[in-house]
DNA sequence: CCCATGTATGAATGTATGCTCATATGTTAC
DNA sequence: GTAACATATGAGCATACATTCATACATGGG
């Protein structure tokens, strides 16, 4: 956690235009904090997950344990198609995993940083 | 951070299909977890704003300080254009500020909440 | 074996969204 | 004023994506 030590709030008037008249017209100092696009691309992936409110709905559902289909499904008072695109998303997505019993299939989330993730998320939107 | 207690991981087989015996046919125990709809959707509309690459890594290059239109569209090595849109976007959603100066608006991260979010995301985007 | 139940999936559709191009607005310098 | 620079914005386009409908697949019960 602690691998990134930024202060956020210097509000500097630091601007790289302003270096820029040191450094020379075109050379100007890119952050360091500048992520690769790769990277960057993944991070955006890992939010886009959790950009939906049904996937959000069904995250939240499954927090306290696993559920199958049929009754995420009542939960959320969707259809069970529409339910079972979302889950097929999720599992592509690595954010849960089924596991099949007879002919119910249960999901559970595949990994506690998703929950992580999404109390954090909920912590900001609720400040907001 | 503590304020939701849930074991993710018990995996119990616990799901409430199996509570519908008890409980009767429709009488499903909809998880106490399950957001509201309208805390769904904001919830979605927060992870939905760093759910794209150019915002993702505008946000990394503001970890820093802040800087300038131009100069962010230099280090992203995007359009100008493109990159004032997605600053107007996400003005509005909150992720950052503006502050003119002269002919340049210098963009700031609005929250330090933001930061962390993106922190904690790399993260997980890492250990995937 | 047949039927009900639970789940998955493909096609179609509507909508959201990110980018480009062109252009408008605002500011500084000459 | 006029030119150069910095930023914003609207229209158009292409793509992504969430849902619905219809249907297929799988399993268990009678």
């Amino acid at each position: 956690m602690g691998t990134m030590e930024t202060r956020l709030f210097p509000a500097q008037r630091s601007d790289v235009c302003r270096d820029s008249v040191l450094l020379g017209p075109s050379e100007h100092a890119i952050p360091a904090s500048l992520v690769d696009t790769a990277i960057a691309a993944r991070l955006a992936r890992v939010f886009q997950a959790l950009s939906d409110p049904t996937r959000v709905r069904i995250i939240s559902l499954l927090l306290e344990h696993e559920l199958c289909v049929h009754t995420s499904t009542e939960a959320l008072g969707m259809q069970q198609s529409a339910v079972s695109h979302q889950l097929r998303t999720m599992r592509d997505m690595r954010l849960v995993r089924a596991r099949k019993d007879g002919r119910h299939v249960y999901y559970t989330l595949d990994d506690r940083h998703i929950g992580d993730l999404f109390r954090q998320g909920l912590a900001h939107s609720q400040h907001l």
